[in-house]
DNA sequence: ACGGAGGTTGGAAGCGCTTCCACTGTTATC
DNA sequence: GATAACAGTGGAAGCGCTTCCAACCTCCGT
């Protein structure tokens, strides 16, 4: 039916060894019958069975990704990223999105006992005890990305201190009466960033107010890093009329697109009656002029990549744990760019607000 | 070194065959038998090799999806329909992305030919006659999404028709003067789009004026189809004075919210001074009040993943091309829902204005 | 008691490749 | 000129599965 390394064999008038090693870069082949295996090949048409040499390889060339199945813009930029990365290597992605626990299992099983890839890269999933110690025993590789194992491999960036960064420049600013408002606590970087933002308050001396801390429910779906999650949660501040805190970190960028929102609807201007920076900086952030805190996913992608490339060479063995940090991007959000923009005001600059 | 089909063979006292019978539903297996070996199966943590099985039944139950590289939130959610659609099918999903042409040609050998999945599903993607003849040689099942060629399966939106219903809401809100900003011509909807619009104003009887229709340069990067254009567009319309349109017609929301932030720099009220429609609907549109045209992305999934799948199964060999229709979602940009909102007052609704 | 039908089962071939091993010819070494 | 070393090459085994085919066992009708 299709053509195989046979037919190439047979007329190039050799063996299928040597066919097979003209396809291997193998240094066991004469130049010579090598470019004419491969002028043959392309005559016939004819590419290596892909399965077939996975199978006598014992390597697929293929790695598996696995995001949350409510993967947001974050994880679209990661997923570009960690796929241009990829193709570079010439390794084929699969992608995988889990719903729930119970679909977590079946994936997980998939993934490492049907040997249809190499290895395996986490996106921000919490990884339970049971499925690390199934994964450690599988000896197939790991990555984790935006989430932490002891362990594991893993890439995230220093969410603590990242938020600091971003609480510690409303401080800066001037600003005392500082709320959160943060993902559900179930997901690990919201709790991490949660600990970040009493950090700065604490080494500043700042109270911290309980009713500033806003975590979402989990009936708001999802993780709460969510619009709808941002628009409550500020709605629960503007009800606190005089005592409404002068400046908030919001937890993630499409949280802060809901604030900006529900800001507008009960007409707290920003950043002048509220100063708002975010964490993520993805794309919209830029056309509202929110600043924010900037992850580095191309960097986390191309890192992720290697690593787990060369893990599965089994060129290394040593445990890695990397933190990269996020960068604060100053845009008009919290009133350091342009103090007397308001909202409503034409900006004078590359952003508006909502 | 690891579990295969002999162990658990030999551990239950039975031939291979009927192991592989156990783990494939077949009906020449005593019930009794086939408990028996999936409980040992399952003792030795036993999974069949995915590659060996794909290489004896010559099938994968793996699907190669295709998008261009620079895939944005529309693709971002047909993704995670058709990998939904997909996983309940118990397939797999291989991600490529394409970025430019010379890649192009080795992600088409390497899917057709490598032999890794069932069935491609190309995103958007515009193939030339030399690829489409090659795909139907090669009888891979295709499906393309978002795009057509005449003799391959396909599944569009009506943007033709969606374009007329969008600029035909706006003639009916008595609009005369009505723009189109379009993405680049080399874009297979923006060409389709732009009909729509001229036949809308043709048969109203509106003449239609040059400087009201701008598609994007090819150096605004991709296809024209992201913010930046929008926004420049927006610019360039702004500059007509007293001549501007009173409404546009985008085609893009990602434009559109380009357009929204050039005109709040111009101090163009929207929707009082210009309205606006624009096509996608994505997640941003709602919260930014932004009227536009659904597609109906889950829909087109399920449909393709479907189609593609019994084509895989050879139940079907008649072409399909199916065309869906988008719907008009109005909100707040294109002036029909409170015609008193003037841009930076509170909406009283769900939406904003930016 | 016997032939056959039908339900179950095991063996072996084959999917298309890589790679070990044995073999051939060529060149370098003394 | 004999021997060693080595570059090239082909054959065959093996990767882990599915499935064809033959064999076996029951059970039935006769």
């Amino acid at each position: 039916m299709s053509i195989t390394i046979y037919d190439v064999a047979r007329k190039a008038g050799v063996g299928i060894a040597t066919v097979s090693r003209a396809f291997n870069d193998s240094s066991l082949i004469r130049e010579e019958t090598k470019k004419r295996i491969l002028e043959i090949a392309d005559e016939l048409n004819y590419q290596p069975h892909g399965l077939a040499r996975g199978l006598a390889r014992k390597q697929t060339h293929t790695i598996a990704t696995v995001v949350p199945f409510f993967f947001n813009y974050f994880f679209l930029n990661l997923l570009k990223n960690v796929q241009y990365s990829l193709s570079k290597k010439n390794y084929d992605m699969f992608l995988y999105s889990v719903d729930n626990l119970e679909h977590k299992e079946n994936m997980f099983d998939k993934v490492l006992y049907e040997r249809k890839c190499d290895g395996v890269m986490l996106f921000s999933l919490t990884l339970d005890e049971e499925y690390a110690e199934k994964f450690i025993k599988s000896n197939v590789p790991v990555i984790i990305v935006d989430n932490y194992h002891s362990s594991l491999d893993s890439i995230t960036i220093s969410n603590k201190r990242g938020a600091k960064d971003a609480v510690n420049h409303l401080i800066s600013l001037g600003h005392k009466k500082i709320a959160m408002i943060n993902g559900n606590l179930s997901s690990f970087p919201a709790k991490v960033r949660l600990e970040g933002f009493k950090e700065a308050l604490m080494e500043n001396n700042i109270i911290k107010n309980p009713r500033y801390i806003i975590n979402a429910d989990l009936d708001l779906g999802e993780d709460g890093f969510n619009e709808m999650a941002g628009y409550r949660a500020m709605k629960q501040l503007a009800s606190l009329g005089k005592n409404r805190p002068t400046a908030i970190f919001i937890s993630s960028d499409i949280q802060a697109i809901g604030a900006l929102r529900a800001a507008k609807e009960e007409g707290i201007s920003v950043p002048d009656d509220c100063a708002i920076v975010g964490f993520d900086d993805i794309d919209f952030a830029k056309y509202v002029g929110l600043s924010t805190m900037r992850q580095p996913v191309h960097t986390m992608a191309e890192l992720a990549v290697n690593r787990l490339l060369r893990r599965i060479d089994n060129k290394t063995r040593d445990k890695f744990q990397v933190e990269l940090s996020a960068e604060l991007i100053i845009r008009e959000s919290c009133g350091a760019r342009n103090v007397t923009t308001h909202l409503g005001d034409i900006s004078s600059n590359d952003a508006i607000f909502l």
